[in-house]
RNA sequence: GCCAGCAUGGCGGAAUGGCAGACGCGGCGGUCUCAAAAACCGUUGAGCGCAAGCUCGUGUGGGUUCGACUCCCACUGCUGGCACCA
């Protein structure tokens, strides 16, 4: 390596500069033009900064760096989202607490992050694991209990065996297991906080039709949420009040032949006729038990048992059996069905199995199977003839609403936020229980309610958090009446830590407050947010969620939090997920030893489009080097013989790669701006004239984003003043994209035979006469003439010969 | 099963109707060297040809078009998400 690139002494070298010129700390309070540069923040762990981390800071920081040179004052800052089960479960795994653990990786990660470059606000850095920030989590909160958002509620909620803890559903995979262990889920009723994120259902999904998002996350966030629209009907049962059922499809409501109920709905077992009591009974503690084991079994629609009881048609008054079956589920619509076996695959297979008449209401079936598709009503009285499922939908949910029988209804698929943990490495959740006065909020100015630091911080299993073995944490007085009270021993979702950490970053170093209302309103919501599509549904939608209350509760002026979010993808390799059970994680420290962190940046973000992340490979990392040395190598060749002049030739060049940098870089296609960079460069090289400094000052600026040091290093020895990061985006000079000549190519039935060098903007008439002039095509054309041309201007002339 | 996204040299990728393979890795040949590494120069989709050049080629099959990696239809495979959601 030539001793004019020595990527470590340039880097710590810039590294301590910037430092102390307090170059990333923006002034929040008198920056012109504010721009918060946001990215997810990672979580501590023991392993440190993992490769998939730094692909994403790096992809941001160059993000905030290009709009800085735009001229905005960037503000991104980085902290740690240290709570959570995983650092819990480390810690229980090597036995040592969770609280030393945490504070030797921040300082690891600390230590890791400011080698990387990122122009981090470090002043203004938070980790969620400290008091002064858990208090307002905290405060969070008791503000959303306050405004009805948070409420406790005794529910079937998802345990994990093995972590021994509620929860959220989010948390849960789509096979039924646990996200952070692996095993399989069950169901447990216990008495849980709750946030009402429903409140907000239709504002969720409303609002992201308007947000500048990745398309491919709102559609995730669209799904999660889940809208069904349709309505409820209501089917009379003698002497008892009617069942209400939910469907997407109330036009084949005189296709209904039988009804279905949840195990678990409240009505099951008193609907049961009294001679089939027991027998019911006894069937739904085996589904209960099946449900609890976490084996209910899917796909199975034909199990089941007949209540003993009918009710009646709401329409026709026809007798409709009722059953009760797994394949119906509680937390779904009203927990009950009309069973439509004509038209819905599910309710067929019943019929089948328990032989029960299937009724035909929508023409057509192809026979066989269930038809669920478009078609007419038959068999449906006044409604026959009407095109299913619309308009005819509207047309039955009228008919029904007119006679009392059912309404509109629209069903979503998300549920409240069950954010309470019966774990120990969380933020206590700031209530107190009183035999007086229930559930009372832990007043405000006792904030922080600190997490204890107790030595056996196992989870009891019991439903309990291991705070509940601490009686000098619980016990407690009642800030109400006085008397002796219970603190909750549950600590909250590390979810709820994530969920509005953004907020707090500007106003990290306040104590009297969550968040300053001005500086929030100077720096939120984020300019632009950047991370991984894992947290899709959950850390995003929560967020989105917080805003909301907050701003309802009138503490922010916004409604959604993240202006602009943009999903980075993911770094593989050897065309799988880096996984420690694979052993192919890469190590970050290595490559950024051995190459520095600019080349490393610069090879992470070459590989791919940002947005689609791409295949790691060792041997990668040397072209970003050699291009740095390059670079480096011309910057000693301008000292030696440079000069002031810059031929046009090179001009056009140097405007033509300003051109694909500046219209790449903010679309987050980094790998084609670098290529365009890497292509001037070899241009350059190839210049036996002495190089022109204009060459060198754009590369430097173009570079500043990409490999921060290097680029400051070349400004610096170029002789230009400190700091190539505050410098202007260098500009485009139309003038200089013209091209004095362009290839047109020639082809004959558009496989190409020829091309010729002629002027821009030649009439498509001079092209046709001059390609016709050509002594290829002459001699190829063997004296026919063509029977059509196409002329695309200064492109192709494409000739028609007819076949024979 | 449903919903997305993707499929291009040995590899990562570029080109979204007009010269397929930019840029990079790797390979091959050379220069330098006692040698190697590094660096530098050349070359690198496949096939045919002494050559000029020709033919084939973007997962598969069809279609639209003067012209298709690009648009349309059908299929296959991979990745991700959801999944008894009525």
């Amino acid at each position: 390596m030539p001793l004019d690139y020595d990527h470590r002494a340039i880097e710590a070298k810039w590294q301590q500069r910037w430092q102390e010129t307090g170059l990333n700390e923006p002034d929040l309070w008198e920056a012109p033009r504010p721009y918060y540069n946001l990215m997810m923040f990672p979580y501590p762990s023991a392993e440190g900064l993992h490769v998939g981390n730094m692909y994403a800071f790096a992809g941001a920081d160059v993000h905030g760096r290009f709009q800085r040179m735009q001229g905005y004052s960037v503000f991104e800052p980085m902290g740690f989202d240290a709570f959570g089960i995983h650092s819990e479960n480390f810690a229980l795994k090597v036995n040592r607490h969770p609280a030393d653990l945490i504070a030797s990786n921040v300082a690891n990660f600390r230590q890791q992050l400011e080698r990387l470059g990122n122009q981090f606000a470090w002043s203004k850095t938070l980790a969620t694991t400290d008091p002064r920030y858990y208090r307002w989590t905290q405060w969070l909160f008791l503000k959303l209990w306050e405004g009805g958002l948070a409420y406790r509620a005794r529910r079937n909620v998802k345990w994990c065996p093995t972590d021994l803890t509620v929860l959220a559903d989010e948390q849960v995979m789509g096979d039924g297991t646990c996200e952070r262990c692996g095993s399989q889920v069950v169901e447990r009723e216990l008495e849980q906080w709750f946030l009402r994120i429903s409140a907000y259902t239709e504002k969720l999904l409303g609002n992201l039709d308007e947000l500048d998002w990745s398309e491919s996350t709102k559609l995730l966030q669209r799904h999660w949420i889940g809208r069904s629209e349709g309505a409820h009907i209501d089917f009379p049962i003698d002497g008892e009040a009617p069942l209400r059922v939910f469907t997407t499809r109330p036009d084949t409501v005189y296709g209904a032949t039988f009804m279905v109920l949840a195990p678990d709905h409240p009505r099951t077992l008193d609907l049961a006729h009294p001679s089939c009591r027991d027998e019911v009974a006894r069937y739904l503690a085996e589904a209960a038990r099946r449900r609890i084991a976490g084996a209910r079994q899917e796909g199975d629609s034909t199990k089941g048992i007949f209540l003993g009881r009918w009710a009646q048609h709401p329409l026709t008054g026809a007798r409709i059996p009722l059953y009760t079956a797994e394949y119906v589920l509680s937390g779904y619509g009203t927990g009950a069905i009309m069973a439509v076996p004509a038209h819905d695959a599910r309710d067929h297979a019943f019929a089948v199995a328990f032989q029960l008449p299937v009724v035909e209401v929508v023409s057509g079936s192809s026979g066989g199977g269930a038809h669920s598709g478009a078609g007419t009503l038959v068999n449906s009285h006044e409604f026959s003839g009407l095109t299913a499922p619309d308009p005819a939908r509207e047309v039955v949910i009228a008919a029904l609403a007119e006679r009392g029988l059912g309404e509109r209804q629209v069903t979503y698929r998300l549920r409240d936020w069950g954010i309470s943990r019966q774990r120990y490495w969380g933020p206590p959740i700031p209530a107190i229980h009183c035999p007086r006065d229930g559930a009372v909020p832990v007043p405000e100015d006792q904030l922080p309610v600190v997490l204890p630091h107790i030595d056996d911080f196992r989870p009891l299993g019991s439903g309990e958090s291991p705070l509940a073995r601490s009686p000098e944490f619980y016990n407690t007085t009642c800030p109400r009446c006085g008397g002796p009270a219970k603190r909750e021993t549950d600590v909250s979702d590390n979810f709820l830590d994530s969920a509005w950490y953004y907020l707090r970053y500007p106003s990290a170093d306040r104590d009297d407050v969550a968040f300053d209302a001005d500086l929030t309103r100077r720096w939120l919501p984020v300019a632009t947010y950047i991370g991984g599509n894992e947290h899709a549904v959950l850390h995003l939608l929560y967020a989105r969620f917080i805003a909301m209350a907050l701003h309802d509760l009138g503490y922010v002026d916004f409604e959604e939090p993240f202006t602009r979010f943009r999903a980075h993808g993911m770094i593989i390799k050897d065309g799988a997920k880096m996984s420690k059970s694979r052993g192919n994680v890469v190590v970050p420290d290595d490559y950024v030893n051995r190459y520095g962190a600019d080349a490393f940046r610069l090879y992470l973000l070459s590989m791919g489009p940002f947005a689609e992340g791409g295949d790691f490979r060792e041997t990668g990392v040397n072209g970003p080097q050699r291009f740095l040395v390059h670079i480096f190598t011309l910057l000693e060749r301008f000292l030696e013989e440079g000069s002031s002049q810059e031929p046009v030739a090179l001009a056009r060049l140097r405007h033509r790669c300003i051109r694909d940098v500046t219209r790449d870089t903010p679309e987050l296609k980094y790998n084609t701006a670098i290529a365009a960079m890497m292509t001037f460069v070899k241009q350059l090289q190839a210049t036996p004239s002495p190089l022109p400094r204009a060459a060198l000052e754009t590369l430097a600026l173009l570079l500043a984003p990409f490999c921060p040091h290097a680029a400051e290093e070349i400004w610096a020895r170029l002789g230009n003043p400190y700091s190539v990061h505050q410098q202007p985006w260098p500009e485009i000079d139309p003038q200089m994209l013209v091209q004095d000549q362009v290839v047109v190519v020639i082809s004959i039935n558009g496989k190409k035979r020829d091309q010729m060098s002629v002027a821009p903007g030649l009439p498509s008439s001079e092209l046709q006469s001059r390609a016709l002039a050509s002594g290829r095509i002459q001699h190829l054309l063997e004296g026919r003439t063509p029977s059509k041309v196409f002329v695309v201007p200064d492109r192709q002339v494409n000739l028609v010969l007819p076949r024979d």
